[in-house]
DNA sequence: CTGTTAGCGCCTTCAG
DNA sequence: CTGAAGGCGCTAACAG
């Protein structure tokens, strides 16, 4: 048996209030099944008391039914942003709460926070891109907890996927370029496998060019003075007619890198980013990059999520377009 | 009296290895109190079961002593993830587990993910700013939670802040500025209230010059943009000799303005920006701007925190100083 | 509308 | 070293 007047929490308020914990929950939730009368009072009483209801209590006693875990690869991104805002406001409207980490591009980081995420028993997750840690898929089919992933693409992803395809957006991009007449291309990134994406994204550059494509990697920092440094290391060796970058980010710190170097941009060479930041806007040259749905992405991703979470079953996989975003950093045809 | 073979949890990997519950317990967090050889064989079935232990039920349990919460204003801006970056790094070397969200500077909603967050009973909080709805203060001093402000200063904390004297800054930086001889001075930010932080400067600005401020209001969006388009509005009434921008990006948005109504910077008029962003390292004219040294913040706020977590009772308010950056947007010297 | 009862899954305590 | 009993604060399900 209960000692009914223990000190904290619902007995207290309870206790104050001279009715049951029924009522004061009941009460604290808003549901029905209490007169007005009582639950004001009620209300007016845990306020004084400055009660706060104990989640964990609650989410042992019931299905925790309103968490969704997000996880980003890095806070130090605006992309990550863009696509975030586009999630968290779609599923804060529906009612959720969130939970947000960043894994600084690591696989085994991802795999810890997937397991202290289950840990809490959430309604479901949102992952960042589609390469994960080989137990991660496991772990999340195993617990049943609808999950997306986002910003990359995968026709067979673990639960449902919206993003992009960015071997495809390589290709397109490439594609684009290679008709303006460049034919020396180089890659300036970071080194193999600190970003998938970005890889899938020389692939695809890769099958678009006859010849091989020089690449600089660089050592995470920050993105304007990478692709600066990047751009003068590769000057040193290598005479690219066109330079593609990782993102928006390093192709502006190349831009202005080879500018003090006395080259041309177009004529001498070109300089191709991607992501169509907003930076791009007020950039005295705007940038030659690609444009990527990503506030689309975030809300998209979102809605298939709640779908899921209402078992609603839909496509799995999306793979939405991006769109070639002619600057002034590159030529505008072909002057062969 | 308890279903012992239920099917879910530390029930079911005690009942195929064949022991209680207390050794799958024990055996899951580590501690003494069990044989090394049952440990293991309890270690490797719970691995096959993909059993998750449930924080919610520990937590409930016993004090939650390990999750630490962090609120910031936004993710998209570099700052507050500098001083995310030492915060976490630190708590996390320490042991703990941290969640975040943002309040897209609304108190609040600020006072709502407090509350949220009280719910969870976490060992700590952190806040950014020391500007709260008014709940908050009496919120977290009831709760009896340690909590970390950073950013801006207040003598008088919730519990203890480090961060820097916004407005000793804003007069530090006038000082500067009023050296090199200019006079008429404007500032661009965004409404009255909408950053407390830049009012606070703003008001150090004004006790630096005898003159008015004209002070240029945009509404919030990308950076870059509303620093460009402000400064196109500014130009249209006033004719100031140097213009005070809320951040580094938004400098950098109206220096390029300026430029392109054919003003000479810093001949015509003087840019300054605020915070000494990585971005000024590579732009071909390097803005006028304040350093603030925001990794060593939040490393410095984190400690502060984690010693106030072990009950060690140290120095409650810290303002940690700006340094003064002069670069290429602002004249060298007083010319007159 | 209101209250009582019986757990939710885990950990502390204490006895073996 | 091992296990049984009880409780953490809350809510679903049921009774009044």
């Amino acid at each position: 048996m209960r000692d009914v007047d223990k000190q904290s929490g619902i007995y207290a308020v309870a206790a104050e209030a001279g009715v049951s914990v029924m009522s004061v929950s009941r009460a604290m939730r808003g549901v029905d099944g209490i007169s007005a009368k009582k639950r004001d009072a009620i209300l007016e009483i845990a306020r004084r008391l400055n009660y706060v209801p104990n989640s964990n209590a609650r989410a042992l006693s019931q299905a925790n039914a309103d968490l969704i875990g997000i996880s980003l690869p890095t806070f130090a991104n605006d992309v990550f942003a863009d696509v975030l805002e586009g999630t968290r406001g779609t599923i804060r409207r529906a009612g959720f709460s969130t939970v947000i980490d960043t894994t600084e591009y690591d696989p085994e980081a991802e795999r810890r926070w997937v397991e202290r995420l289950l840990s809490w028993r959430p309604a479901g997750l949102i992952l960042t891109g589609v390469d994960h840690h080989s137990d991660v898929r496991s772990m999340l089919r195993d617990a049943k907890i609808p999950t997306l992933e986002t910003w990359d693409y995968d026709p067979d992803p673990i639960d449902v996927v919206v993003g992009i395809d960015h071997v495809a957006a390589g290709a397109q991009l490439g594609t684009e370029i290679r008709k303006l007449g460049y034919e020396k291309p180089a890659f300036i990134g970071v080194a193999r496998g600190h970003d998938a994406r970005a890889d899938k994204r020389l692939l695809g550059l890769r099958s678009v060019f006859d010849v091989p494509i020089a690449r600089i990697a660089t050592k995470p920092a920050n993105s304007f003075r990478m692709g600066s440094e990047a751009m003068h290391q590769l000057l040193q060796d290598h005479a690219p007619d066109v330079v593609f970058f990782l993102n928006d980010h390093m192709a502006f710190g190349g831009l202005i890198a080879a500018q003090s170097q006395g080259l041309k941009v177009p004529d001498d060479i070109g300089v191709v980013g991607f992501n169509a930041l907003d930076l791009n806007t007020v950039l005295p040259i705007p940038l030659t990059t690609m444009q990527t749905p990503r506030r689309v992405m975030g809300v998209t991703g979102a809605r298939r999520l709640l779908a899921r979470l209402n078992g609603v079953e839909g496509e799995r996989a999306t793979a939405l377009p991006v769109t070639f975003v002619p600057g002034a950093t590159t030529r505008l045809q072909n002057q062969r």
